[in-house]
DNA sequence: TCCGCTATTCTTAGGCA
DNA sequence: TTGCCTAAGAATAGCGG
């Protein structure tokens, strides 16, 4: 009997935060930390109640993926028709400056994904992502966009599970 | 000589994804949790070369902060004078649409810190979160503003250690 | 490329100063 | 609210399919 017996993985082993110079590691790497990114965001808005909007381009294919809670839609909608119907919207309208960088953005967003949608005009609802990061289609919504190849684009909208 | 002896502190405990009703603790979480969110950002910035953008908005005070990579002003300086001085540019500007996004982003953010400057014209650079997050003030920025109270705006620089 | 699998490293909830 | 501390929970690097 080996104490120290075989070991099936190497299990985590420390990195040193630098650029990673083998491309696919470094591609795998993208994938995972964006979605562990992605789910921290969203846990950080279920948990305080937080508007977060990420923007991660990837630096090979220049694929563009987003992250936006409440669900994409109803915050950029709240955001541009100003239907105020939260609070959240009216202290946005009325607090100074700050919030006309997500107002931008959010604008911006929109008109980009009106644009996206000419192109295909349905949502592929709760792709595999879904499962993985243990989410639900209700409260946060994540967009993958991706442009390199001819029919990548893609939209991915999932939202976290909440217990009770 | 009690086996499971004395523990200085339970240690993390398990939580729900849900919304924290304690205010305080939401604030501490909403903390703690925008540090590590950004630190996890950083990571990924250095380790796979993505550029990223990141909006928290509390829904407190309306308090927002802001994540960019690299340094917020090599990044907007970039996309908008077009100065091109890295591949990245050359690819932004020449791939599809989706890059539009972080640019009319950027704009806006660039717009926005310009006022901000005539406000302020001094960069409070390294306060104290750098050292919370073991960052050096090189290559990623994040910048803190808050516009509730009268002075309360601040703009805190930090990049992350690489090592080697 | 992407999924599953661990062994490890990393993050952080709760306390307290 | 700001910062430490510690143990327990989470994230993930490297592999194999």
């Amino acid at each position: 009997m080996n104490t120290n017996a075989v070991k099936k993985t190497q299990g985590r082993r420390k990195i040193a935060i630098k650029p990673i110079d083998n491309q696919s590691s470094r591609h795998v790497t993208f994938s995972k930390r964006r979605l562990g990114l992605f789910k921290k965001a969203s846990e950080l808005c279920i948990l305080t109640g937080a508007e977060i909007a990420i923007l991660v381009q990837s630096l090979k294919r220049q694929r563009l993926f987003t992250f936006g809670h409440p669900s994409a839609d109803s915050v950029i909608d709240r955001y541009l028709n100003g239907k105020s119907s939260s609070s959240t919207v009216n202290q946005l309208n009325m607090q100074q400056n700050n919030q006309s960088i997500i107002l931008g953005f959010v604008e911006n967003w929109k008109w980009r994904r009106k644009r996206k949608r000419a192109f295909k005009n349905q949502r592929c609802a709760l792709g595999e992502l879904k499962k993985k990061v243990t989410m639900r289609a209700d409260e946060l919504s994540m967009i993958n966009g991706s442009s390199s190849s001819n029919s990548s684009m893609k939209i991915a909208r999932f939202g976290v599970r909440i217990n009770s």
